[in-house]
RNA sequence: GCCGCGUUCGUCUAGCUUGGUCCAGGACGCCGGCUUUUCACGCCGGUAACACGGGUUCAAAUCCCGUACGCGGUACCA
């Protein structure tokens, strides 16, 4: 490596919130800088005046706050290569636009791009050679083929202008990739990339290096969708007289709908009920840390069986060598699994804060006490925290319709008087815990001559309108006394 | 179209550098069983893949070539 300490950036636009890709790319970056001890910059790169959003950069500290991925320098932390917005630093993306040009690396450029579109569009002429290709701007109007005399009247006159890199002729750029080995290009394919635009702000590609560069960044891991426009960074470095960071290019994270494929959009994910912004993922009630554990594992593998891992873990095992190349799909079932190890570690305190805000959004009155309570009894069937009140809202209210595959295979004709008759013996109770709600059901089983399950089947239908869920005693003794001796003289009733 | 990158169970992947130990291992999902005179958890078992075609070799998932397919890029967006 030629750089002495690792200094890694997440560099997101803020168009928009933070994307589930996007904080992937961020959490590979902050293991690898805590993994070699290095620094995690943060750096915003808003030089697309039109697609900028004004909540978007709070947004992204917020999804990095939630999920802990701390970082050591960025706006509002500051650090000693502030500024870190790039709308910011706009002087010296100019300095060394136009050190580029003196040294012939770049030019000034007049064309429109309504000149250029037309070009595009016209494809092949006539003889099969395309109307337009990298060679074409350099007949065009600029620097390269006005007098200039004329360049710098025109620019002083406030006419329009771009700065493009000079792409040469007839090489072949090459680099290597933490991830993809050595790459190559043919500079031909290489379009003149516009540098500076005539706004005054720069593009990403020369925002990007130039930063890169002054911030002393070691390693640019990033989407593959960089891959292509690499050789022009690299290009750069080259006339600038740097040395380029080490590249690392993860795979994308693709939309699981077979049919349509491509990069997980937000129109695909919202089909498919995939959150797709990491704000989404905290509504939902993920836990962060699960969040991280699976994304984690969306594209890396630790190359031994372990499958959970919390932050630090991650770091000791991260290395960029062992990131895939292949694009890869999301999968929400191995998400929720994973989020339910997370769930399940939580203490029962932790799991009832969660769920707190649930139950009082639907309405549900119900003391800590009790929330906790009812955790407890379904920690280990969830998923998600959420899922204990809006899987479990027997708990909060009267079924009002029963289950009916399991009515057909759990009521029977014996069902209904069995269940009156634990409901009475239940009514002379003075307590209500499970213990005596257990000894008094199999008592009464043993009585009948039944066995308990004809008895436990019916009560679990009655007070849940399920066949399944927790314990029905520690169930029944959750619900509270008044409420199952109501809901089983109506199932009775009902059910018949 | 052109350029680049990729292709192992439905999905995430191990294995590929240094060919044989791989009739390909793990995980999610799914299915079945055990346990529980209740659901689940747990445990046990099963399902299912080297894209295709040519080489090279005693031997190929592993090396070479080609084809197909997928994805990315091809903007004064990032």
């Amino acid at each position: 490596m030629a750089h002495g300490s690792v200094r890694v950036r997440f560099a997101p636009s803020p168009t928009g919130l933070l994307h589930i890709g996007g904080l992937r790319t961020a959490l590979y970056n902050y293991l690898f800088a805590r993994k070699h001890d290095g620094e995690f910059v943060l750096r915003i790169e808003d030089t697309d005046r039109s697609r900028y959003v004004a909540d978007a950069e709070e947004n992204i500290v917020d999804a990095l706050n939630w999920t802990g991925l701390d970082y050591d320098e960025g706006p509002g932390v500051g650090g000693e290569h502030a500024p870190y917005r790039q709308s910011e630093r706009g002087d010296l993306y100019r300095k060394y636009a136009r050190e580029l040009v003196d040294q012939g690396a770049a030019y000034y450029a007049f064309d429109t791009e309504e000149e250029l579109d037309a070009l595009r569009a016209r494809g092949e002429d006539g003889d099969g050679t395309p109307a337009y290709d990298s060679s074409t701007r350099r007949d065009m109007r600029n620097s390269l083929t006005m007098a200039p005399e004329t360049v710098e009247r025109k620019i002083n006159e406030g006419d329009d202008y771009v700065v493009r890199l000079k792409v040469p002729p007839q090489r072949t750029i090459h680099f290597d990739d933490e991830v993809r080995g050595g790459v190559s290009f043919d500079a031909t394919e290489i379009d003149d990339q516009v540098l500076l635009k005539s706004d005054g702000m720069p593009t990403y590609h020369l925002a990007n290096i130039v930063d890169d560069h002054l911030m002393d960044i070691s390693h640019v891991i990033r989407g593959e969708e960089w891959l292509s426009s690499t050789p022009k960074h690299v290009l750069m470095y080259e006339a600038l007289g740097w040395d380029p960071p080490t590249f690392a290019h993860l795979p994308l994270i693709m939309s699981p709908d077979s049919s349509r494929g491509g990069k997980l959009s937000k129109r695909d994910a919202e089909r498919l009920g995939i959150p797709v912004y990491v704000t989404d993922y905290r509504e939902a009630g993920y836990e962060p840390d699960g969040l991280l554990n699976f994304l984690a594992l969306l594209g890396w593998n630790p190359g031994t069986e372990q499958e959970l891992f919390d932050l630090e873990e991650m770091v000791e095992a991260f290395s960029l060598d062992r990131v895939g190349s292949s694009g890869v799909q999301f999968d929400l079932d191995k998400l929720r699994w994973v989020n339910e190890h997370y769930i399940r570690a939580l203490s029962v305190e932790e799991l009832a804060e969660r769920a707190r805000p649930v139950a009082d959004a639907e309405g549900y009155e119900v003391s800590d006490e009790r929330l906790e309570e009812i955790c407890a009894l379904v920690q280990e069937r969830v998923q998600v925290a959420p899922e204990v009140v809006t899987d479990n809202r027997y708990f909060f209210e009267d079924p009002e319709e029963y289950e009916e595959e399991g009515v057909e295979k759990r009521w029977t004709d014996d069902s209904a008087d069995l269940l009156l008759a634990y409901a009475d013996r239940l009514e002379a109770l003075d307590g209500f815990d499970a213990d005596d709600l257990e000894t008094v059901l199999r008592d009464l089983a043993d009585e009948k001559d039944v066995g308990a399950g004809a008895i436990i089947h019916p009560a679990r239908l009655a007070v849940s309108g399920r066949s399944y869920g927790p314990g029905v005693f520690g169930l029944m003794a959750a619900v509270g006394k008044e409420a199952c001796l109501r809901r089983m003289r109506r199932a009775a009733e009902v059910l018949g």
